[in-house]
DNA sequence: ATGAAAGCGCTAACAT
DNA sequence: ATGTTAGCGCTTTCAT
């Protein structure tokens, strides 16, 4: 146990659906099951299912050759549902994303899936939606999948916890991995001595290898457009951005607050106008899509983005090279992060693979 | 059958999963069963079963109380691949797309995802990197789920079928339905008789307009970016942003073909410009995407979009209204195309709500 | 090496 | 209204 089993044995096998066979019946009519094979091929059900499965080799040559016809001809494939229920565990990973349409979670997906591809193992997807009301319910419900893992992407297990607060997250999550499932969030949890496992980039890192950077580019005046305190992702980066430009010589003068949504940025930016922008400062969204956000809001200010104010941001979405001027941010592998948490569900010794962060200068942070 | 059922009748009965009984048993436990809730409960499996599920109610109150509160405080779950072994249907959707972190499959996604959860449907997603063979393995892998439905976006669903080519695919999808699962394609499938449905954008009418107004706008000549012959998407566009810009007097002097992919969009125009682009040509990328590409590539060169080279694309994914100058487009619901791949997949009388493209004029093709 | 048979957790007749 | 029981399709002892 542990170790993720391809779903099908003969997931690869070139079986040609068009066989007769599978015309046969019309209306309502029923796949072919095991039964169908071993009867066709004049052996037992046992015989069968050991031939269409990579149990050791203990079947003779000819037998194995009747039964792999046999399913060719029906165009058999094996029932997932009743395979789960036999072997007691499911080919499932079960991954939880705040939005699939936000580019962030896409990459994060994407490397997910490539990874469960590799294995043969199906991947669900669920959209919290940033609610954890809802998180819950999908968590709960979650569960009765018995998948093999859990993949909690932005979900409140992104959050500093308070000592001792409970979350009954937590109770569904210790539960998962009781019982054999294993979990794997995005952002360290905190009070996890359970079997989760964390997938963590370096956010306080890159953003304060970025402020240093932005620092030495000439900027002394920098507004941060973050989510609400609390939200670690956000918490991260701001402060190590902060750290890195007041290191530089640079001051953090004041921080929007709003959540991860594009429009939020452009909300925050708006009000930070209001309040009035000096040229030559800089506005470092803790994510792209905020900084692009915060980029319209610029723009639809009448000001410009560069030179007048410039902006930066986090994640390196590829929206942040083709807008203009392009924006510098922080790279973050984020499909290899997608990957890596494939590995931590599938490998028993697993270690997180480093995740290399990478400062890039563009045009939206000109020097001055 | 055919009316899709919640996963769960106790889907959001608020359990709480912190109950004693869960934190009993310690290492690999298992989670409790139907069979465990009936003893606890002092009743038969039945009983436990059909309070548990939404069967019209039979059963008294009392019984009634006495298994939720047993489910209760075991936490129990019910084991969906036993439910659907049992069933003989699992309430799963699968989704297939070329690649989750194209924005373009993210919003259907989302939109397949939002519908989904309304049902208490479990959605799988499998990535075919726009690879037939890929494909095809997908595809009968999928059908050991025994899914309700299957959605095909971005698939070889999406080509010119030549009259009696047979697709091995083909043969594998009439299985599908013919098994009673629903199979919803995104753009018209040729010769479905079967019981595929098709969710059609209007991409030759919205390209069309497209092409009229680009024409209104003063351009004469224009230069189309698409994917490779025979892929029907892109073939409609081309066609109808033709028709329309011909309509207006314009012409579409030569097509540079690809695919889908930004990069192909680059590459695509790098070799447009390599032989040499008038300025106040315009350029037709036929999905944004592939536009924010080539607007890359004009930049790369020293040219500027706009007045100098002008480009436009269709789709209007998040990014196109990012960049500067912002990408004329022809929007499309892409979420609302989701949800209504979902329904295609769920209702058994269904008939496509009308997904409204229109065009946006932006400052990527400013008047001539 | 092969087959018979007892499950896996649940549903759905069929009794009572 | 409740319980009994035979499946669902597959896996996996346990005999042979």
């Amino acid at each position: 146990m542990g170790t993720a089993q391809p779903v099908d044995g003969n997931y690869a096998r070139g079986m040609t659906p068009e066989s007769p066979s599978l015309h046969a019946g019309s209306g309502g009519a029923h796949a072919a099951t095991l039964q169908d094979v071993a009867r066709e091929a004049g052996v037992s059900l046992a015989t069968a299912s050991r031939v269409l499965n990579g149990s050791a080799r203990k079947v003779a040559e000819d037998f194995r050759e009747r039964v792999e016809r046999a399913a060719d001809s029906l165009g058999y494939t094996p029932n997932v549902s009743a395979q789960a229920t036999a072997r007691g565990r499911s080919p499932v990973i079960a991954l939880l994303v705040a939005d699939i349409a936000d580019p962030y979670f896409g990459q994060i997906a994407a490397g997910v899936a490539r990874g469960a591809d590799e294995r043969g193992l199906v991947v669900t997807i669920s959209i919290t939606e940033r609610d954890p009301e809802r998180e819950n319910r999908i968590l709960r419900a979650l569960r009765g999948q018995r998948p093999q893992g859990l993949i909690l992407a932005a979900s409140r297990a992104d959050r500093t916890g308070e000592a001792g607060a409970a979350d009954p997250a937590d109770a569904e999550l210790e539960a998962f991995s009781r019982y054999g499932g294993r979990v794997v969030a995005f952002g360290e949890r905190p009070g996890d001595g359970s079997g989760t496992r964390a997938i963590t980039i370096d956010n306080a890192g890159g953003a304060e290898e970025l402020g240093r950077r932005m620092a030495a580019l000439g900027y002394r005046s920098a507004i941060g457009i973050g989510a609400a305190e609390g939200v670690r992702t956000s918490d991260d980066r701001l402060n190590g951005f902060a750290r890195g430009f007041a290191a530089g010589g640079g001051e953090m003068s004041r921080i929007h607050r709003g959540d991860f949504r594009r429009e939020s940025g452009t909300a925050a930016m708006a009000a930070a106008l209001a309040e009035g922008v000096e040229p030559g400062t800089l506005v470092f969204g803790m994510s792209d899509v905020v900084a692009l956000g915060a980029m319209s809001a610029i723009r639809a200010a009448g000001r410009a983005v560069g030179a007048d104010i410039a902006v930066c941001g986090f994640d390196d979405v590829s929206a942040s090279g083709d807008v203009t001027p392009a924006l510098t941010t922080v790279r973050v592998p984020l499909n290899d992060a997608g990957y890596q948490a494939f590995r931590a569900i599938v490998d028993d010794d697993w270690t997180q693979a480093p995740l290399p962060v990478e400062v890039i200068v563009r045009g939206s942070t000109p020097g001055l």
